[in-house]
DNA sequence: TCCGAATTTCGTAATATTACGTAAATTTAC
DNA sequence: GTAAATTTACGTAATATTACGAAATTCGGA
């Protein structure tokens, strides 16, 4: 909203501007004065105020006040900017947490909740499951076969490009084969994948939309984070995926419903001797 | 703001307590309406409205909607239902992405920036880092040696327990050993923490604050996020536990400087063959 | 258990505030 | 100098707040 209001300053008249420069002066005090006392400040009058609040979508002053206060509020823009070399360790941590958050919610907004159905159908019908990852996407592939480990379906992780191409090759109709990558364009994978679909078995990508990657498969949920991995080490972009994987296996373990159950208990117990007291 | 109202419901009178009920139900509709709206849709007089108000700190019913207006804005509250049993796909995929926010939020207001500095300081000065974590912390311990790797500093990573004992026995004065665990409560990680402190090495805990692992530690990066590991699966916790790595290695990186640029161009080189075209 | 006083709670009505529309006046540009 | 745009002054309508009285509820005592 701020920079909504900056971006526009030239598009306005010259009273107008004043008040655009007095909000932008004392946002969060506009919100407790009344249009008069706006008026007042900015040296205008309040019609003016009110034509300003217009232009902006608002329906008039007090709307305004709201989706002022609501962009006040609202936490990290979605402009957050990269680390930059000058950066010291509290702006770090600060936008890095923001881009995680921006992260989220952007994925919260984007993400079809059908493509969650359909995967989460998936791995119900799947008899097993394979997952792939390499590099970075490896250790999302390990974690999610910790994950799905606790469902009585035979489960495996491969991070090995040619473990991946044998156990690819080795599938049968009614198999799984979730495969993981940011970029969607590892050689590798994508050949895996199609090395899995050739053998029968149904393959679910974890990539971005419009990839070598996402077109090999049988149904792609879609993770899109713009996140520079040329440059950068993903991180971002795996946050995602794990969140993914992780509304995936409650979604599975919703859809079972209580059949698992004896088996997780065991798995609790088996685990139980190997924790101290708090 | 949402939660605080719902949390004193029961400190409210009849027909305040009508008023909450209908903003709860319907808060966004709220900012849109009059008083005298408001008043009618939930059955009271204006007045009722008013003084409900006022027993939320705001000084009449417009700055209540401005509260309440900012609280909206500000992401989902704190007070994220658990999944529960009944829900369905969309709900889950909401609920899970709001906890997850959330958490990072509350990690961004606890977490302890001169601790953070801490750690990048024990990275910086390390001959070695060894990472260790067992279950789902394993894939996190693997994910932390994927990311350290691009510096030029030794690097490993074990999740199995009798290789990280005798890791942990075999490091040396300047060497750093990282204990990765949500509950802090593993015995094989708090004894391969001691064993390490007494061969000489530094310990950083990833876990819960006030944890047998932590009490161990030379330093211990707090990751407190309420999550029911008796019942359910670690998710977020490892997310968060993923995103302090990020931020640590992103300090490290700035800290360092340039002097591993030429490393970490060779690296990427080298995977520059593995690649589609997009 | 019942009654009555005291307190709280609620709604009506009056009042004060705030915002909006219209029309006139000023400014600006050509 | 004139026409257009912009601003302002004023009046009106809507909205919120206050004050006060009525109803309901609670509590103590018989």
């Amino acid at each position: 909203m701020l920079s909504q209001i900056e971006s526009s300053l030239d598009g306005l008249s010259r009273s107008e501007r004043k008040v655009a420069a007095y909000v932008l002066a004392d946002a969060s005090g506009v919100l407790s004065m009344s249009i008069a006392r706006v008026a007042r400040e900015a040296k205008v009058s309040e019609p003016t105020v009110n034509r300003f609040c217009r232009s902006f979508g608002a329906t008039g002053f007090p709307d305004f006040k709201l989706k002022l206060a609501q962009s006040l509020a609202s936490g990290p823009t979605l402009t957050t900017a990269m680390v930059s070399e000058a950066d010291t360790m509290p702006e770090i941590f600060a936008k890095l947490t923001d881009k995680a958050i921006c992260s989220v919610q952007d994925l919260k907004e984007s993400l079809d909740v059908t493509n969650l159905e359909r995967a989460v159908d998936l791995f119900c019908q799947a008899r097993h499951v394979a997952f792939f990852g390499m590099g970075a996407s490896g250790s999302v592939a390990r974690d999610a076969q910790h994950k799905f480990f606790r469902f009585n379906v035979p489960v495996v992780a491969y991070e090995d490009g040619l473990m991946q191409r044998m156990h690819a090759t080795a599938m049968k109709t009614g198999d799984l084969a979730v495969l993981i990558s940011h970029t969607g364009r590892t050689r590798a994978m994508v050949e895996a994948a199609g090395l899995a679909r050739e053998a029968g078995a149904s393959v679910l990508a974890l990539t971005r939309s419009d990839t070598p990657l996402s077109r090999v498969a049988t149904l792609t949920v879609p993770v899109n984070v713009d996140e520079n991995t040329d440059l950068y080490i993903p991180m971002v972009s795996r946050l995602m995926q794990l969140l993914v994987l992780d509304i995936l296996v409650t979604g599975v373990a919703q859809k079972r419903g209580s059949d698992f159950q004896p088996h997780l208990a065991r798995i609790k117990q088996s685990i139980d001797g190997t924790r101290l007291p708090d």
